[in-house]
DNA sequence: CGATGCGTTGATCGGTATCAAGGGGGGTGG
DNA sequence: CCACCCCCCTTGATACCGATCAACGCATCG
């Protein structure tokens, strides 16, 4: 396992770069280290939906097929390990301890997806932004990093394309939640959650 | 791998029945033979969105954690082969061969969820009904079956929660598409496509 | 023949998008 | 060091799409 990591290559994106394109042939396997992106997907006039988002420990490029199904920008600085795919998918019959963590990791994701579809399909703004919020702190506490203030990496353009709203929405959201008392914006990168049982309220409840 | 199929029992459920609730614990895993199941969640309140639909091949009650992530229930009569979780889990081990194409299966199913939170999020009415056709006319292709006209298996109330509208709005948009000369209405649940081109044009541009 | 459930159609309301303008912070150049 | 600018975010006014409320048509079944 060791030695399969070894055949990777360490390679950095700055803030804003992309690490692929949406439907473009699929050539490398990246597990992210380091920094956050977001995978996005595109229709044809521009209107954009941010589809998740990759943190440290998280891979990206392992399609189905052989394009991208989603394109990929690094939102902070991202330093990942590159695959040839090719190679990746032959270290996966090398090392059959992997499939199982893989497939438990797409499991995952599916299930992500599954809650964004509701999310998408039938909360309102109020509840988008709720939910969101509680998403981020609890990541951030899943993975032993401060949930209280939660921080937000990325801008509010990718916000509002990941929750199927526009910035102005999102803005005049984060606004609605503060005067209530539920949230406090520290700054526009940080906010404190006020009081957490009202956040989740405000969550799944219009 | 013929052996292992043999360890599951056929069950068969008619259309409106559970296959299991969101949720409850997940102690079977189901592999549709023959039928529809549509797969869904629901807020506190009752919002309903569906996730998406069960077709012969399909597998129910691969989730990461022990709980169903998502409801079941038969929409056309199903029929099913059922294994005990953790016999199922153990049939992994066994017959190392399933783990790949359950990847696949998983990898194909999140690709489709992705494509979903496009259209939940950014697509107007008219195209998320478009899109539905046109999804269902391909599902139908790609397994050999007639193409056009399309059959709806599912009530209104179905298509409605998984594209995120009202059965009024989805009902209007039949009526808008067809008064357009796009499709024709055979019955309600047989809808001829008069021009994929126009249909496939109404799917992702306003 | 009436009852019931599903789908369609119509009228109105409301939430979010759109259009437009005004802050505010960080970086650059003078 | 300061002034300016640019980009992002916020706030406000208005428009519009789809939700909601209400009624009706139509088929199925008792």
């Amino acid at each position: 396992m060791r030695a399969f990591a070894a055949q990777g290559s360490l390679v950095r994106f700055a803030a804003g770069q992309t690490l692929c394109e949406e439907g473009a042939p699929s050539q490398w396997v990246f597990s992210i280290t380091a920094g956050v992106a977001s995978l996005h997907k595109a229709l044809p006039d521009g209107r954009r939906q941010t589809i998740g988002f990759l943190f440290p420990g998280d891979l990206l490029g392992l399609t189905p097929g052989s394009a991208h199904e989603c394109g990929a920008e690094a939102i902070a600085d991202v330093e990942a390990c590159r695959f040839a795919r090719p190679r990746f998918m032959a270290a996966l019959d090398e090392y059959p301890a992997l499939r199982p963590r893989l497939l438990h990791m797409t499991a995952t994701e599916l299930a992500a997806a599954q809650d964004h579809m509701l999310l998408l399909g039938r909360k309102t703004a109020g509840e988008r932004v709720a939910s969101f919020l509680l998403q981020l702190s609890q990541r951030a506490a899943s993975h032993d990093l401060p949930d209280n203030p939660v921080l937000l990496p990325m801008r509010r353009t990718v916000i509002a394309d990941y929750l199927g709203l526009t910035v102005e929405t999102v803005s005049r959201t984060f606004t609605h939640l503060a005067r209530a008392g539920v949230i406090e914006t520290l700054n526009k990168s940080t906010i404190r959650i006020v009081s957490a049982n009202a956040l989740r309220h405000a969550a799944s409840s219009r």
